[in-house]
DNA sequence: CTAAACTTTCAGAAAATACTGAAACTTCAA
DNA sequence: TTGAAGTTTCAGTATTTTCTGAAAGTTTAG
């Protein structure tokens, strides 16, 4: 695989920004390389189109693989593993998405749910316990809120997003018809 | 500042996540002690209550400004500055990702905004270049949507967060209702 | 103005993270 | 069963990031 300088650019970009995204420099530059390229790739051809080690490649397809982000596919008649992008831009940025929660969200939940479980009766400070349940209580939030939408339709998802703070304004007016009912009240046109 | 076991862990935590969450661990232990703290701390308490050094928690503290993620507060007639968390955990929260967009959309979008506007004439590989506009309407629709919803108001965003992907129910009844025409439709109870 | 009280800076040390390349391992065609 | 083709592992090295502590800088009471 050659590539021109702006693909290069880009590439090396992704790169730098690797480690911002949650990830090491080779595993951003080799993301950025399979989603630019129209055809899978071998290790050899990655390892040579990054002028990187093969045994750094191994390393980061195995972390790449564990993103989901990409899949191996092999050619019958061929020993090699060829690489590929796993899904759209807009799936591979879900699954970004989804694996960064895991990693930076899941943990502290988890570790605030258990102290607050187990200092019932303990010394904490009622500062500190209160800050701690509000985070909780926001990270939880954030959870379903995030599930939910990771089960909408991708088209769905969008219209909402496209529609942004205006969903507020249509959720007042639907609000207004039906103060406290169930939705079905809304049909009666 | 005496801490006991459950705080100093829960701190410890938040040190070890700062990475994660796009700063270092000494500034995701400071960031807690402040926010369970319910007096503000002077730098030589946050120094000792850490056990790390003066040095360490002066730049530490430009960053956690620079994140303004905590203010300073002076007593009058003592020299020491004084500092806290500012705002409501939910604040703090939203300034961490208004940051982290900063950091790690923007640069991409801007580099992928150039990109895409110098090369109308080059030698771009087709799929390449596609990719590069995917990616691109992707953040910029990511960042009109992310915008809006600061500038909600909490309590809308909170109630809007609540109904997760029912949200998507209750647009579709409402587009039924006005298949195109403004707001006002709706009203006609 | 002076100097004590306090804060910031920054060069070098320490720690954490990433990368290389050679050896070990796996797979499969013959 | 063998060995060529391919992949993974990992000890050692290189790079990057973070932390320390002493020196330089700033502020203000007297």
């Amino acid at each position: 695989m050659k590539l021109n300088t702006e693909l290069e650019n880009m590439i090396l970009h992704f790169g730098e920004m690797g480690s911002r995204w949650g990830f090491n420099r080779t595993v951003g530059q080799m993301l950025a390389l399979l989603v630019f390229s129209d055809e899978p790739l071998s290790a050899d051809d990655i390892a040579a189109s990054l002028s990187i080690s093969r045994g750094n490649v191994s390393m980061a397809l195995k972390e790449l693989h564990s993103w989901r982000l990409i899949r191996t596919h092999r050619e019958p008649g061929d020993r090699k593993d060829y690489f590929l992008a796993n899904g759209t831009i807009w799936e591979l940025s879900q699954q970004v998405l989804e694996e960064r929660k895991k990693r930076e969200v899941d943990p502290t939940l988890s570790m605030l749910r258990s102290q607050l479980m187990a200092s019932e009766q303990d010394a904490m400070p009622h500062h500190a316990r209160q800050q701690m349940q509000e985070i909780h209580d926001l990270l939880e939030l954030f959870n379903h809120w995030f599930d939910d939408m990771q089960h909408m339709k991708p088209e769905h998802l969008q219209a909402l997003m496209r529609l942004g703070s205006g969903v507020g304004k249509v959720l007042e007016m639907t609000d207004r018809l039906r103060p406290k009912t169930k939705k079905k009240a809304i049909g009666n046109d």
